[in-house]
DNA sequence: CTTTTTACTTGACACTGTGTCAATTGACAT
DNA sequence: ATGTCAATTGACACAGTGTCAAGTAAAAAG
């Protein structure tokens, strides 16, 4: 599966993101990623097994170009758990527009598709990762609120930043990213930390 | 459309309504909700045209049958702000479970349907009027938080009660209808009452 | 300069699910 | 007995995914 041309696969990539963007992540067909990608639909079955594979394939792809590692670098350097939760909001709000497509993409093939719903649950943990740090953050500054458990604290941070929140306040509430992403941080804060009045 | 057996009809919304609860909304064929029915396939589309109606006709069916209105008394009937904000959040707490089934096939149906797409907003503006009211209350005690205009917050709000975090919480993290209802509440009290501390 | 390999193409096809159509049955009403 | 109505049966069109076999064109290998 691996041993194609890998000029063509990354076309196949691009062409996925591509569409998806366009497109919201809804409707693209294999065969528009095919044409868009200048080749055969079947051409695209000798590099990704399946629609799902492809759509986790661009997922992690996309990950690449964003360069997830430098974009998490200030959350994780941050000195206080509130500048912490503070810098990865910034982060996730400014992360999230650029894969919404692909995500939702995924988010969508659920209803059918198996693996497609594996994948995206493991971008979701990945997601709880980082709000598990950034509580555990809170937790050793002292500052959580005290009505809290870390897990608990930690599942609804996460619950706060699902793509829905941010599609539905952006896309059908017209909210900009900057909206978004200073309203989340006040509910997180207020949320989580101990007397943020 | 309508003229056919009115019990046949009741039939196939019943089995609509048993099928997508059993399931979770996912993957419910036509021919599925007919067997259950006890009918065949196309005795279905003798009542209904298509499966994003049958859909939209199961959500109404399914509020009827909740009784929405006298769920909806006691927040109508709240005395301030405060306590609207808090029963009407009780009321959604106590609903959603009941209609989570239907919701998400309407849900992902989105992807392909453009009929269900349209139907599923519907019902959502009826949940947005629900939490403007809310916010309206608020606001005459005064004792909306200042930094919000009214329309904002009702976006927020409404932001909050969507379906997916209610998925979240209690499908994907275990969290009880309980434990959903009182962090809600908590949430929507420090994002949107003056001084909550 | 032929032969082989590789990456891709073309076209056909199986499968699933939605929605349509036509002919038929069985019951009930006039 | 006749007509009407609800539902049945079985066939079919259509879209989209995924598979398969045969063919092609160019690069690599002998």
């Amino acid at each position: 599966m691996s041993s194609e041309n890998i000029e063509t696969r990354i076309r196949i990539l691009d062409a996925t993101v591509r569409m998806l963007e366009e497109h919201r992540g809804r409707g693209v067909r294999m065969a528009d990623i095919a044409k868009t990608a200048g080749i055969s639909r079947q051409a695209v079955y000798l590099h990704f097994a399946s629609r799902a594979e492809l759509l986790e394939a661009t997922t992690r792809y996309r990950d690449e170009l964003l360069d997830l590692d430098r974009r998490l670098a200030p959350s994780r350097a941050a000195t206080s758990g509130v500048e912490r939760l503070a810098l990865y909001i910034d982060f996730w709000g400014h992360y999230i527009p650029e894969i919404y497509g692909v995500g939702k993409a995924l988010l969508l093939a659920q209803d059918t598709d198996e693996a497609a719903a594996s994948a995206w649950k493991d971008r979701m943990l990945a997601l709880r990762d980082g709000c598990r740090a950034a509580i555990e953050a809170l937790h050793s500054d002292g500052t959580l609120a005290p009505e809290w458990t870390r897990e608990k604290a930690t599942d609804a941070l996460w619950t706060m930043l699902l793509l829905p929140n941010w599609e539905h306040l952006t896309i059908d509430c017209g909210w900009s990213t900057q909206q978004y992403i200073r309203w989340t941080k006040t509910l997180a804060m207020r949320a989580f930390v101990e007397e943020s009045a």
